[in-house]
RNA sequence: UGGGGCGUCGCCAAGCGGUAAGGCACCGGAUUUUGAUUCCGGCAUACCCAGGUUCGAAUCCUGGCGCCCCAGCCA
């Protein structure tokens, strides 16, 4: 496809699924038009994974704009099993799409406002004896399927008179059965070696409350009944799906070629697994019902609520699925991908801030005693437009407890006795004395000395200093609420034995909340939300609930990139 | 021992018969008032294996091997 090999703009991210849509655009299929769909279930919340398949549809629609037919992608709601759907997951899709940066415009759609047409396409399968009633009780519908190597058995009821299937039918709608006691199968092949194909069940009696219809319907139907007419009905082109679709593709075309309606074409590709994490829904939710993770959006999870509330932003996101590909070979993600895309994001953006997580106190003996002066900080460094924020500097500090050692090892050049080191913006500073408790043993302070002619952290003499700390002005800070995350499980496939619970594999030390930590006054009124480098820590965010004036809370949403402490973990 | 799909660097992933893109990771080195960022350089004689076709194959053919999915009245 590409014509440019006289272009040195390298190539644009494609995927098979492009060549695939370019193919059907010069063979003029679908009028030159390209319509996607995402048609989540709403049984649960929308994670990362989801997020790949949003990323590829709606992009799809954005990249194809131009089509001559044009592009669009719909929001579907499959919301074919009352019993485990609920309004309050549809509410919360919706919120993270939008989130995300994606607009499906009045292309909301929902399965379940085609349940008249669907009951109207069973009457006309069973009229045309590609459809009947059947007795068996789940456990004989299993037996007579027959397994991976031999072939099914026909039900007994399989060959009832149309007139006899219809009445059933139309009976089991009416409620006159309880649930379970019949099903509406397809009649196709009891000898297929595609298990999908061997009679599957299209109707179920459930007599339940649906999150959209009531108490209309107390039959409803099955997912692959429904599905491909959907898709068909609202005019998709190309209906994308993940790979354990792909032997159900002969039972979609098997009913749209019966019902004499608009092809989709399905194309399948792999879903996303992340390592150290869990993907499946059911997983997900079990985290949450179980209380493993303070809820659906725990900024642990990988949910797009969790993102979000862990200060992930929705472009790395959207460039993590861009960048990772899509292809059909399934393949397990780094998670320091997904890390890494955050960073680059959130390093070109993100305001920057001085934070003392575990605070030392420092007394700088030879500073006057009320003397206060304020430093301008930058607070982007690579973009100075930004400006510059105002950092108070005072007598008593507090530093980084990790960034002093009184025996440090060969490369640390950090605080240690007779040491000299910059703050950061303000003055080099020469460790003299270390106050010990004298029961504990613990440092409880240092005293040190800063030479005046360093102001702004540079020094007239030309002298050098190997170390920049980040501090806080013991009098001005403001204190902070942390927490510290960390992946949710210790091993990178924690589904990987079926025989041991997954929840055998969480971390732990997955949280860590640090109380009485100090940061810098500029942050008195950041907004909910917000997001932040604290210098040489990483990247945080304000807690979007948890977090107000009376109480500032911040999320580490990933540290920086840390190459001292992988000098300092070698043996 | 049924059917479907997949196998290119540690992890993703281009490539579609003309002599292995890119990103991440990793390893060097430069700049740096964040041990961050940025910047330069290195990183598959090799594409699951074995045969074959061809002047020429990761790409075509044949046969193996390995991995994933399917036996819900879930989606």
């Amino acid at each position: 496809m590409g014509s440019s090999n006289d272009s040195n703009i390298p190539a644009a991210p494609s995927h098979f699924i492009r060549t695939l849509i370019d193919q059907d655009l010069a063979a003029g299929k679908n009028s030159g038009a390209v319509i996607t769909r995402f048609p989540p279930e709403p049984n649960g919340y929308l994670h990362i994974g989801h997020a790949k398949s949003i990323c590829l549809n709606f992009g799809l629609a954005r990249d194809y704009a131009h089509a001559p037919g044009g592009a669009r992608c719909h929001l579907r709601f499959d919301d074919t099993n009352p019993v485990k759907e609920e309004q309050e997951y549809i509410d919360a899709i919706k919120e993270n799409l939008r989130w995300l940066g994606f607009d499906w415009g009045e292309h909301e759609y929902y399965a379940s406002d085609y349940f008249d047409q669907l009951y109207a396409w069973a009457l006309q399968l069973i009229d045309t004896g590609k459809a009947y009633v059947d007795d068996l009780s789940p456990e004989e519908i299993r037996a007579y399927r027959g397994t991976l190597t031999e072939p099914g058995r026909n039900s007994p009821y399989r060959d009832r008179p149309a007139a006899e299937n219809r009445d059933l039918f139309e009976r089991m709608k009416n409620g006159e059965f309880p649930d379970g006691f019949r099903v509406l199968r397809a009649k196709i092949d009891m000898a297929s070696p595609n298990l999908n194909l061997r009679d599957p069940v299209m109707y179920r009696i459930l007599h339940a409350e649906h999150h959209r219809t009531g108490s209309r319907w107390c039959i409803y139907p099955m997912y692959d009944f429904t599905h491909g007419q959907s898709d068909s009905l609202e005019g998709i082109t190309h209906s994308i799906c993940t790979l354990e679709f792909e032997d159900h593709r002969p039972l979609y075309d098997w009913f749209l070629d019966q019902l004499d309606i608009h092809h989709p074409r399905q194309i399948e590709f792999a879903r996303l697994n992340i390592n150290y994490a869990v993907m499946s829904k059911r997983k997900l939710l079990e985290l949450v019902r179980d209380g493993h993770v303070d809820g659906w959006d725990d900024p642990r999870m990988l949910t797009l609520a969790g993102l979000r509330r862990r200060g992930f932003t929705p472009a790395s996101i959207r460039a993590f699925c861009e960048r990772i590909g899509v292809s059909k070979k399934s393949s397990c993600v780094d998670m320091g991908f997904l890390e890494n895309c955050l960073r680059e994001d959130l390093d070109s953006h993100a305001p920057r801030a001085m934070a003392v997580l575990d605070p030392l106190k420092v007394v700088i003996t030879n500073y006057p005693k009320d003397q206060v002066e304020e430093f301008d900080a930058p607070i982007h460094p690579q973009r100075p437009e930004l400006g510059t924020r105002k950092v108070p500097f005072s007598r008593e500090l507090f530093i980084e407890r990790e960034d002093f050692m009184e025996e440090p090892p060969n490369k640390f050049f950090r605080l240690a006795p007779g040491r000299e080191v910059r703050l950061r913006c303000a003055y080099y500073v020469r460790c003299d004395e270390v106050i010990r408790d004298p029961q504990s043993g613990e440092i409880t302070e240092l005293r040190c000395c800063y030479d005046p002619e360093s102001r702004g952290g540079s020094s007239p003499d030309g002298r050098k200093v190997k170390g920049t700390l980040h501090w806080v002005s013991a009098a001005h800070a403001l204190d902070a609420e942390i927490r510290l995350y960390d992946r949710l499980f210790v091993v990178e496939n924690p589904a990987a034995d079926k025989a041991v619970d997954f929840t055998r594999h969480l971390n732990p030390q997955s949280l860590k909340v640090l109380r009485g930590c100090k940061v810098e006054p500029s942050l008195v009124a950041a907004a909910p939300e917000s997001r932040y480098q604290f210098e040489r820590q990483g990247y945080f965010c304000v807690d979007r609930y948890d977090s107000g004036s009376a109480r500032l809370v911040f999320n580490r949403t990933v540290t920086l990139r840390d190459s001292w402490a992988k000098v300092e973990a070698k043996p």
